[in-house]
DNA sequence: TTGAAAGCGTTACCAA
DNA sequence: TTGGTAACGCTTTCAA
């Protein structure tokens, strides 16, 4: 790697004005100018990230932790990040933290000690890791009051799904719900319940987990606890298609007799046959909007906390019956 | 941030005394340590990475260019990558280079700007980007000769894929071709095929894209086309799954009448219904393999080219006929 | 319009 | 066993 040194020599000026050109300070002779740009292109310099990183204080390096990369709705939340980032000359350090506080604290801690100019967390509930910190951070996801913060309605997604299987006459209703410490699927729950308290259906609650294996399980207790159940309002995607999985086993008819709304909409649900209606959260655009409003609080050395909420949607598909307009 | 001269201005020693108990080098008293430490401790400092990395003209920064994070299989190998590293202390600045060469380059710009030591790439179609680093490269999934690798038995997969099919009694296959110009659908295919022309059983081979998109509709036309098609093999378990979908909105029984094998093993498999038999890729362990095998490469200062290939295995679920023993 | 030099936080050499 | 100091590659102030 040539250095700015080399540069200035070959260019027959001092490092002073090779940094000037680089950056476009100053005042330089165009005529310089073009002997140090060609110097440049001669020696295919680029400058050293590091030495500038460590003079200015900051990097190009931005933190992102995620609870895990596996679970399919993050990578689309992390791509929306990166691309926007990169873009804009941004490069993403990326960890995940499996919802473990030690992890996502030692993640900051690195993040820090090389110098990130800021940071995006998909996990809301501790605010006690950010407030020390004196780079901005954006949540992403699972957020929190008085901190910028990028998220789906989930209470508007809770209280559609809900609806979506009333206006479509299911009327026994078995309402899925996610872990409780996880406030997105608190926040669909909630909503969705309040719906069905309001209507005249009947409906039932069963707690899940948001992993495949428990869900499975759980899909079973499901149908063996209510087999009359014809409407399933799913705490998650993946709990859905073990719902669903479950059901036509039982060579249940969806949709005719039993109708299942998932959420998220992650990929999978189209591979899936029937292809499982849900609420879509627009994973990817949460996450350029979470990159484009930390690179603003950034620029502007704010950490103004600002709320972005993004609308939810449903997503027609097969597990749920056409209703004439 | 507290730096090292604070440190030793704090325990009353020099910087040079501070450096030497956070590295452990060299002469130190133990009552000085023990002040030096007890002032780490007070003023909670954590030496400046990039001060370091500027130092040593090299970090703790790992790099890794993946074509898609949104890609399933991706995650997995990522997650791998990740666990190892973060263990050894190691961090991971991630690209998404989407197949496209241009922006893989700047990634490995970038990663070279930040003082990265090593980097794992997924894409070993052009060796001729890593031959000018002088950084320990070593490729993943999709390597080259020459250059240390980690891979997962193509060959093996594709002809046990075949051969599964066989043995449990299709005998009118149809072998679908991933892209020509990955190399591992191209491995997979080549010994599917290899398989199928020395048994006696009817075959025919189609086209595929590797994405859910194009492989809906090839999946319509492969049924269109060969309607008495009894085997199915995928080029990977997104067209497979495709195939699954279409084959049950015609009614096929399966694994009855048609028998399907994907390739890879992603998540998805176990949420279809019927569930999907593939091909096991152990992506988690070949990221974590490529990671170690980074690291040893990095401390040994070598570029050996070792390669190492993970077997693959047959995942029997639901869309293959059980064999009696 | 240009260059010299200080400084960013560390490490390692050399002297004490 | 310890401290002073040059150096890593860059940017910015100050003076010329």
């Amino acid at each position: 790697m040539a250095t700015i040194k080399e540069v200035a020599k070959e260019a027959g000026v001092s490092v002073a004005t090779v940094s000037r050109v680089l950056n476009g300070n100053g005042y330089v002779h165009e005529d310089t100018r073009k002997a140090v740009d060609a110097a440049i292109k001669k020696l295919d310099y680029r400058p050293n990230e590091i030495a500038r990183s460590l003079f200015n204080r900051k990097s190009k390096l931005i933190g992102l932790v995620i609870p895990d990369i596996t679970n399919p709705f993050f990578p689309e939340l992390a791509r929306g990040v990166e691309d926007f980032l990169q873009e804009q000359g941004y490069r993403l350090i990326i960890g995940n933290s499996d919802e473990n506080r030690e992890k996502e604290i030692n993640y900051i801690e690195t993040f820090i000690q090389h110098n990130v100019i800021g940071m995006i967390s998909t996990s809301g509930e501790d605010t006690s890791l950010w407030e020390a910190l004196k780079i901005p951070v954006v949540l992403l996801d699972r957020v929190t009051e008085n901190y910028p913060s990028v998220y789906a309605d989930q209470a508007g997604g809770g209280r559609l799904a809900a609806e979506i299987l009333l206006a479509r006459g299911s009327n026994n209703i078995t309402l899925l719900r996610g872990p409780q410490h996880v406030r997105t699927a608190q926040e669909r729950f909630l909503a969705a319940l309040d719906v069905l308290g309001r209507s005249n259906a009947v409906f039932q609650v069963v707690n899940t987990s948001f992993s495949f294996k428990g869900a499975n399980e759980t899909a079973k207790q499901l149908f063996d606890m209510y087999p009359e159940t014809d409407g399933i309002v799913a705490s998650n995607d993946i709990v859905a298609s073990a719902v669903l999985r479950e059901a036509l086993k039982r060579g249940k008819n969806i949709p005719e007799n039993l109708q299942i709304v998932g959420f998220d909409d992650i990929p999978v649900c189209e591979l899936l046959y029937p292809a499982l209606s849900t609420i879509h959260q627009p994973a990817y655009q949460m996450g350029a909007e979470a990159a484009k409003l930390l690179i603003e609080n950034i620029l502007h050395s704010s950490n103004e906390a600002k709320q972005i909420v993004l609308p939810v949607s449903f997503k027609e598909r097969e597990t749920t019956r056409k209703v004439e307009m």
